[in-house]
RNA sequence: GUGCCCGUAGUUCAGUUGGUUAGAGCGUCAGAUUGUGGUUCUGAAUGUCGUGGGUUCGAGUCCCACCGGGCACCCCA
């Protein structure tokens, strides 16, 4: 019989879990101590809850589920395929956790009291195509604060960012912009209609040129003026404060843009008064999650290695409004911790130690032995040990091969000799070592 | 959604211009070794060559279709 799982999905071994794990814990930790609470959410959703909150693109990417039932009776197939989706498919995968999140919010409200922080670490599904760093299904571990326009919200955000990078040994660099300032751009050139054109073609400066920017945003409709309005975007340059003083003269005439620029100001002064250690930067170039993003927005990269982004946010002023829950702010961060982990092992930045085996084996000699030995197990565990007998009376080799293979630091022997004085004979597998001790000093000898 | 590459034991791969019975390393199992592993040595098992069709006296090798996997674009964590 052959068996596979979907494309893009995985299956995770205990030493994979491990290192999954310790991620998990690095974040959860972070999140806990700055005073995030959990929550979960089911992996279904309406598509009601879901659709029109990505964008076209995040729509055709929505795993959507089919109705049970009789599906199919009174729907007209001749029709085109996005009016009959909707009528055979009511729910569909979580596509993130933010939307969720906004959902939970406005179902809770009465429950909840704000401002409001939680974390939320699920794993959330998208129909792409798989390829490096990207899989179909995948982690995100997200924090989010609602109910605060507060700066000193980013402030927290950049400082949860810092701190788990740091933890986990990465060096990163964080990249902040602000969609007002984005908006400010698209009035200067005149087509605040082209926004998200606008900043798409921005977004690939660094990767395809000026010149190729600007052809791209010639055939997405800008005029020649226009794209020439855009060049002193272009030749910002110097510090941040230099760039949000350019900017400012920019737009002198655009309230939007000096009011996003005002919310750099604050935020960098915040940043520059606190020790954050990595990198960061205002990179006007940096276009995420424009279909609801309102103020600021992140992105983390990890330096040196060339995997997408690893952690993203920004603000949104208006999420719950679509739910119909108005003026809630929220700004929010999610780690992406699949790529995490690619990051990790390209780097080699796993901790050696991570292993979840038993710290003793007891050797299988017999009916009666292994009864003693189930009994010094029993004691074992009572003190946290993670211990185990060998199930049945295999060959010695066979036994021992287990424990190496396992990587199992110590194996216990017992038999007539150790039942009659109550001992046990303990091997350290790393030195071949052995001593015959008290049955209840194992504990002792073997714990980490 | 668009483009490109790849499918041979459990696994990583080799397999000549198409030519007899498709090989190797690692792993697995057994033994050397009935209370002592990692090293070593000996032996053994294992394939619908992704699937189906075509060309040919002859196909793992060439052609077509399908299925599966990977990468890039798009987009994103």
């Amino acid at each position: 019989m052959k068996c596979s799982i979907p494309k893009g999905t995985r299956d995770f071994l205990p030493f994979e879990m491990a290192r999954r794990n310790y991620i998990f814990d690095t974040i959860r930790e972070v999140f806990k101590v700055f005073a995030f609470e959990p929550i979960e959410t089911p992996s279904l959703e309406n598509l009601s809850t879901l659709m029109g909150k990505y964008g076209e693109e995040g729509d055709k990417l929505l795993f959507k589920v089919l109705n049970s039932g009789d599906f199919m009776k009174d729907v007209d197939f001749s029709q085109d395929y996005h009016k009959v989706a909707p009528k055979i498919c009511e729910r569909g995968l979580r596509y993130d956790l933010t939307v969720p999140f906004a959902r939970f919010v406005v179902q809770h409200r009465e429950e909840l009291a704000l401002p409001f922080r939680r974390y939320q670490l699920q794993p959330v599904w998208r129909a792409d195509r798989p390829q490096k760093g990207r899989y179909r299904e995948f982690y995100q571990c997200d924090a989010d604060m609602i109910g605060s326009e507060s700066l000193l919200n980013e402030l927290e955000l950049v400082q949860m960012i810092d701190l788990v990078f740091q933890k986990l040994d990465v060096s990163v660099t964080l990249k902040i912009n602000n969609r007002k300032i984005l908006a400010g751009i698209a009035e200067l050139v005149g087509a605040p209609d082209k926004l998200v054109d606008i900043t798409v073609a921005i977004d690939k400066l660094d990767k395809i040129g000026l010149e190729n920017v600007q052809n791209e945003l010639r055939e997405r409709g800008l005029s020649s003026a226009q794209i020439a309005a855009l060049d002193p975007v272009f030749q910002l340059s110097g510090s941040v404060t230099e760039k949000l003083d350019s900017l400012q003269q920019l737009f002198q005439n655009i309230e939007i843009g000096q009011k996003g620029v005002a919310e750099m100001r604050e935020l960098f002064s915040y940043i520059s008064e606190s020790r954050i250690s990595c990198a960061v930067e205002l990179d006007l170039t940096l276009a995420r999650g424009l279909n609801y993003y309102t103020g600021a927005i992140f992105e983390v990269k990890a330096n040196g290695v060339s995997i997408g982004s690893i952690c993203g946010g920004g603000r949104y002023d208006n999420l719950t409004g679509i739910f119909g829950m108005p003026n809630v702010s929220g700004v929010g961060i999610s780690f992406g911790a699949d790529r995490i982990y690619d990051v990790l092992t390209e780097l080699d930045k796993f901790p050696a130690d991570l292993s979840q085996t038993a710290r003793v084996l007891f050797i299988n000699f017999g009916k009666t032995e292994q009864a003693y030995a189930m009994r010094c197990v029993a004691l074992l565990r009572r003190d946290g040990i993670s211990s185990m007998v060998y199930p049945d009376a295999a060959k010695m080799k066979k036994q021992m091969d287990y424990a190496n293979r396992k990587g199992v630091p110590f194996v216990a022997f017992v038999g007539e000799a150790e039942m009659a004085d109550n001992t046990v004979t303990l091997k350290n597998m790393a030195t071949g070592q052995q001593q015959t001790i008290a049955a209840d000093a194992v504990a002792e000898i073997v714990r980490q």
